[in-house]
DNA sequence: GTGGTCTAGACCACT
DNA sequence: GTGGTCTAGACCACT
């Protein structure tokens, strides 16, 4: 389910993005699927037309969907070239994290743990 | 050093708030040291007053620093409230980054690994 | 063969347009040949008849197909007319491009080496 | 001077987008130089401001100016990963161009020469 | 019906 | 004043 918060001051065109590129990325969306139209995603969370527009677009330069004039816009699989730039991204991202917790002082084993806890997990998908 | 990126699309003051913050934990700043004045830091970085006072508003809001009227702001030692809230969030951030990193099947491997090496780097402070 | 890109931000009529017209000039469609009906390369390429219909009619207007009512759409040759138009398209095209490859100081014996390339290569027609 | 042509079939945002980025590699604009305000310009072509926005946004995002809130859009010097991308372009462009020139059987001598002359005129800058 | 572009106009954060 | 986001609503091309 594609939800936004029009509380939060991540803009909404960021959150769908995120929710979009999230969905595809755990396979809830998958190659070739049809998006909502852009109207029709507009109506269901009474947002405007453009805001869904400007998600698609971004959506699309980044490499998650396809557009198709006339048709609609649609998920385009995740090419080698996504997959290794979100790869790369997300070893950033645990870098990052990593190295702020050991400024906390936080014991390595402490996050070597939670790491495993969390590749451990049944898969809720 | 305090630095600041002008180009950067995140807003200054947090970005001061930011790196006051993580040279508090990393103890480059010590409890009761005495920070810049707004305006001195104002010249020293060529921004705005206002903008510096309104990320020490927000430290102080945080609890990082206090202040004392006529004497100016002091790095408030990292009570265990603090402490523990920012090891609550960082925390959240290693199970985020983890949990993305599984979903992209990056081997669990590759991650202990990399949490391994940033525990293992020499401290460059 | 005609192929078209249903993905491509250019549009379908336009595509087939500049298919065909590169098979005539490639010599791969020549004067008087027959070019498949409406209908036959809209189900072909499961495409909207009147969007096939679309293409012809720019191709007859631009001179190079002809129509025969009730027989169907022909090749017309590469009059002078419409070759001396090419050629003076492609011409500012070569310009265009020279021209801002010197912009880019890319230096002119780059530029005289591809073009040589260019003409050296084997036809894969 | 950017200059617009609203009769134009390609859309605004585009052709501001293109006359900037020829001003940049011209060197009329040069490194950190202040690009009108989204809303002068706005005024001074007549145009919503929204779409000025549009071509600002996408200059920002192929690493042609650089936004700074509050303050304005400045032009971002050619680095060394936009250049060698306008100049994989501009190649491809010149195989384009002379690939289609030798289809139509221009000779490559006239090609050559046509180049040869763009190299050798004057600066007109 | 669908995406793409554009206008008019509003409000916000930041300086 | 400046960019950034968003709404409301229109019109176009393509199918």
């Amino acid at each position: 389910m594609i939800q936004v918060d029009l509380r939060s001051r991540t803009p909404i065109y960021e959150q769908l993005f995120e929710n979009v590129r999230r969905m595809i990325l755990e396979g809830q969306l998958e190659e070739d699927d049809k998006m909502p139209s852009v109207r029709e995603l507009a109506a269901l969370l009474t947002i405007n037309p453009n805001t869904i527009q400007k998600a698609y677009k971004a959506l699309e330069r980044e490499g998650y969907l396809y557009s198709v004039s006339g048709k609609g816009n649609f998920v385009k699989g995740l090419g080698g070239q996504v997959l290794s730039q979100e790869k790369r991204l997300v070893l950033t991202k645990v870098e990052d994290a990593a190295s702020e917790a050991r400024l906390l002082k936080v014991p390595k084993e402490e996050i070597l743990a939670l790491v495993g806890k969390v590749y451990s997990e049944e898969d809720r998908t």
